[in-house]
DNA sequence: GTTTTTGAACTGACCAGTCAGTTTAAATGG
DNA sequence: CCATTTAAACTGACTGGTCAGTTCAAAAAC
C-alpha cells in the first residue's frame, strides 16, 4: 500500500498540484504553461504527462482535490452542532480553509463565474457539492425552527459560500495584516441574519 | 469633435471593446486570440492595430473604460443623497450596472483578486477609484453621525463592493429567473448593517 | 486628398503533447 | 545476505501547430 513507489508517485502528484495551484491562481490556466507548472515541481516535463492525461486533466483533479477538502472541512465542522452554531462554524472553517489554501481560494474565485469552458461542467457540480453543505445545515436550522421559515435556502446558500469567498480573499490579497477574528467577526455579522 | 470620422473610429472602438470583453470574460485573456476578438467584432485584424497598440493595450483601455462607466454611474446615484439612502443607492446602481454589462463584471470579477499579471497595477488603481466613491460616502454618513462611529471605512467598502459584485454575477449566472428586486433586497438586507 | 479600414501574407516565438531512453525501487532467487 | 531482473517512474529533446504582432497595397468613407 505505502511503498516506496506509490508514495513517491503520490509526492510527485503532490509537487504537481502545489505548483499548478500558484501558476494558475496567479496567471490564469491558458496563461500557465506546462513548462512553468514541471519547472516549480522540480520534475521534468514528462512527469507531468506520466501522472496526468493532459494539462486540462490536471487542472480538473485539482479542482476536485481542493474542494473535496473544504467539502470535508465543512462536514467536520457542522458534525453535531445546533443550527445556528453550525452556520457560524461554516463561516470559521471557510475563511481558515482559504488562509490555508489561499491560491486554490483565488483559482476558484477567477473560475467559478466564467461560462464555455471546457471544465465549466465539472465545476459547477463541484459548486453544488460544496454548496450542498451549507444548504443542508440550513435546511435543518429552517426546519427546526431555528433560522426564519421564509428563507431561501438556495439563494442564501451560495451567497453564503460566495460573500465568504471574497471576503476572504480580498482581505488576504489587500489587507494580510488584519486578524482573522476580524474578518471572522465582520463576516459573522454580515450573516447572522440567517 | 463629432464629425463622421471619429465618430466611425469610435464606433469601431465600441465594437472591438464589446467584443474582447465578451470573449475575455467566457476564456479568460491568454485563451482570447486578436483574431477571434476581430471576427467577433465584424472588423479586420488590421483594424484591430491601427486602434489599438497591442492586445494587452486594448484590454487595459477597455478596464478604464468600464469602471469608468461604473465610477461615473456611482457618483450620479449617490448625488446629494443622506448617507443611508446613498448607501442602498449605491447598491442599486451597482446591480443594474452589473446587468447591464455583465460580462465586463464577470471579467472584472476573474481578474480583481489576481496577482502578478502584467495589468494589475492598472486594475488595483480602478478598484481603488470605484471603491474610493464608496469610501467617500461611508465616510459621510460616519462623519454626520448616520453610520456607527467605529465603521472601518476601508474594509466596508471594499468589503460591499466585492459582496455586491459576487452576489450579482452568481445571480446573473445560477439563477438569471430571479428578479432583479429580489436580488437588491437580499443584498440590502446583508448589507443594512452599515 | 486625407483618414480609416481591409485582408492577406509573413515571421518568429512559444507551447502542448510525444516518445525513446534512463533511473530507481522492489521483487525474485540463489 | 547480495546479484539479477522487472516494470514503474521519470527524463528532456523534439515536433507540429498556433498565435501575437507586422507590413502593405488597395479600397472605402468622408
Amino acid at each position: 500500500m505505502a511503498d516506496g513507489r506509490t508514495r513517491r508517485r503520490e509526492d510527485t502528484r503532490q509537487r504537481l498540484f502545489e505548483a499548478a495551484v500558484e501558476l494558475i491562481a496567479e496567471q490564469g490556466f491558458s496563461a500557465t504553461t506546462v513548462d512553468d507548472i514541471a519547472l516549480r515541481a522540480g520534475v521534468a516535463k514528462g512527469t507531468v504527462y506520466y501522472n496526468f492525461k493532459s494539462k486540462t486533466d490536471l487542472f480538473e483533479e485539482l479542482l476536485r482535490y481542493g474542494v473535496g477538502l473544504l467539502t470535508a472541512e465543512f462536514r467536520a465542522a457542522v458534525e453535531g452542532l445546533p443550527p445556528r452554531e453550525a452556520v457560524a462554524a461554516l463561516v470559521r472553517s471557510q475563511l481558515e480553509y482559504i488562509r490555508r489554501y489561499r491560491a486554490f481560494a483565488q483559482l476558484l474565485l477567477s473560475e467559478m463565474w466564467r461560462t464555455n469552458r471546457e471544465w465549466q461542467q465539472t465545476l459547477i457540480l463541484l459548486r453544488e457539492q460544496a454548496i450542498g453543505v451549507i444548504a443542508e445545515t440550513l435546511r435543518d436550522g429552517v426546519d427546526s425552527g431555528d433560522l426564519p421559515a421564509d428563507l431561501d435556502v438556495r439563494v442564501a446558500s451560495s451567497a453564503l459560500f460566495g460573500v465568504g469567498l471574497v471576503v476572504a480573499v480580498d482581505w488576504l490579497v489587500f489587507m494580510p495584516e488584519r486578524p482573522i477574528e476580524d474578518v471572522q467577526e465582520s463576516l459573522l455579522a454580515i450573516v447572522r441574519r440567517f
